[in-house]
DNA sequence: GCGACAG
DNA sequence: ATCTTGTCGC
């Protein structure tokens, strides 16, 4: 099912007001362990030029992307890059490359956050409330919260992304758990996993380190990015032929 | 006033 | 996000 276009707020306070309404809305519980095809998303972008964005169709079961839809959005049609306010920027560039994949996935896996955020609402989490289907953020820098204790050098290791934040714990002792901060290779910087819609916070960080992985992103999303590039540089539009 | 600040 | 050369390592 087409979801509806996606809002534009005449300015910051307004955005930050949808931001918060639609927060209401986000649904924390729920896993991954029923999807069988999700769909990566990321976006790149030249100073000057418009952002093209890749939708991956990523099989779970095969490991393998399915299929690649590409859209391309004028940069004066969205708002500018202002922190908290990204999917204002990107959101329509990541909903028209879904339409152009022409397939309906089971949840999506975005490249930034999910209610790791100052108003529990990054682009994740507002694009699973948006399409109604499952989703969850991945983020390679800091957006909002606190690392709760020392994160292992090892692959794998994890600790709590957390709001008002408490000393130094195990869980958020006096806050609430926003994310988790998680070392997918060892000795790499790690990246930022949060929920966005539909699924828990636990089920969020088992979902990502079920899926494979080349580099510090999961590859569905490292697929994503290559193939944005590849878009951009190619002036690629619509459904893209795979292999 | 100063520092922080997804992509 | 993008601007950019070389360099270390499998």
């Amino acid at each position: 099912m087409k979801p509806p276009p996606f809002p534009r707020p005449v300015d910051l306070a307004a955005a930050g007001a949808l931001q918060r309404e639609l927060t209401a809305r986000v649904e924390l519980a729920g896993s991954w362990a029923g999807v069988r095809r999700l769909a990566a998303l990321d976006a790149s972008i030249r100073r000057g030029g418009p952002l093209v964005a890749a939708a991956v169709l990523w099989d779970v079961a095969a490991g393998r992307v399915l299929a690649v839809g590409v859209a391309r959005v004028a940069a004066d049609e969205v708002f500018p890059y202002v922190p908290g306010y990204l999917s204002f920027r990107e959101a329509p560039v990541y909903l028209a490359a879904l339409e152009a994949l022409g397939a309906e996935p089971d949840a999506l896996l975005v490249d930034g956050q999910g209610i790791a955020h100052p108003r529990g609402l990054g682009i994740a989490a507002h694009l699973g409330v948006h399409t109604g289907l499952s989703s969850l953020g991945v983020a390679k820098s800091r957006l909002f919260g606190e690392p709760v204790g020392a994160l292992a050098e090892e692959a794998g290791a994890a600790v709590p992304l957390c709001a008002e934040n408490a000393p130094v714990g195990t869980p958020c002792v006096r806050g609430r758990q926003v994310g988790w901060v998680v070392r997918t290779r060892t000795r790499v910087k790690p990246v930022y996993v949060s929920p966005g819609h539909r699924i828990g916070m636990n089920e969020a960080l088992a979902a990502v380190l079920a899926l494979p992985r080349k580099t510090k992103l999961p590859e569905p999303l490292r697929q994503a990015h290559l193939w944005a590039g590849r878009a951009r540089r190619l002036g690629l539009v619509g459904r893209q032929d795979i292999g």
